[in-house]
DNA sequence: CCTTGACCTATGAGCAACTCACAGGTTCTA
DNA sequence: TAGAACCTGTGAGTTGCTCATAGGTCAAGG
């Protein structure tokens, strides 16, 4: 298989192929005729789960790290394990983050949905926006351009 | 102010000051003694308006827009509005997909938490990260390295 | 007066994970 | 045999910073 052919087999870009070549995730080996990557079943294996991996949140020196313990007859089980623990809570940091920030984005935008389109003051969208913090009190400041 | 001190009250990274300040962001004065930056209480506030719309996703360039707006006493609302309705709606599609992830990290982990540590077979995990995706029918392989 | 240290300046590199652009070599097709 | 469509390696662009470098400025102390 050439580059290309791989990156259509898995779907990804051919650039992403060489890309996960350079950095060491595929161990293509060399047509002697015209310097061409070969690649073979193994490689489609490793790209797959390279991709499916990302999908999980696994960085590519993670994925590197497993594809060659696992190339070492080890089994990377436990390593995997654990990053996948701190992958999880971190995932779930995120959705909390995320969570908080879509019920202030609303309770914003139901503030400027009473407003007309054209409102001559930005005084309004400044201070939704930088009153945004105001858990906090390090602040007093008017609107920026007031 | 000098650099160091805006950042100081922002609470930002002097650096960050000097990365907005090359962006446009800000715009200080010169000290003509010694060709210093210069902020004041201006900028304190653009600094502070620019770092919560950061918390909500606004991009640099679309916060430079919104302060040129309001720079040239224009009302930056209509844009603004636009630009935050499809950030909340990413903002909707990032937590629907993290909250599919997590899902299936956790059935994953529940799946690994039934066997021991050192396990010996690679494959369990491998398999477990390769057929993620197996919503999807295009795949037949086996572990990658079997 | 001069050194030390803490600040300032501009610019360029590094991060992550690609993606694209470039210039040149190879292979397939008409 | 021309041209399209691939291949090669390398370097740059993306985003929002952060850090590193090399040199200029300033206040305090011996």
């Amino acid at each position: 298989m050439k580059v290309s052919e791989l990156a259509k087999a898995a779907e990804v870009n051919p650039d992403t192929v060489r890309f996960y070549t350079r950095e060491g995730l595929l161990n293509p080996t060399r047509n002697p005729d015209n310097n061409y990557q070969q690649y073979d079943a193994e490689d489609l294996r490793r790209l797959r789960f390279a991709r499916k991996a990302r999908q999980l949140g696994f960085s590519l020196p993670e994925i590197r790290a497993i594809l060659e313990q696992a190339d070492e007859h080890h089994s990377p089980c436990p390593m995997v394990r654990d990053v996948f623990e701190d992958r999880l809570a971190s995932v779930e940091r995120e959705i909390a983050e995320l969570q908080q920030l879509r019920e202030r984005m609303k309770s914003a935008l139901k503030a400027w949905q009473a407003m007309p389109d054209g409102t001559p003051d930005g005084h309004t969208i400044c201070r939704l926006i930088e009153h945004w913090d105001d858990d906090q009190p390090h602040h007093n400041g008017d609107c920026h351009h007031g």
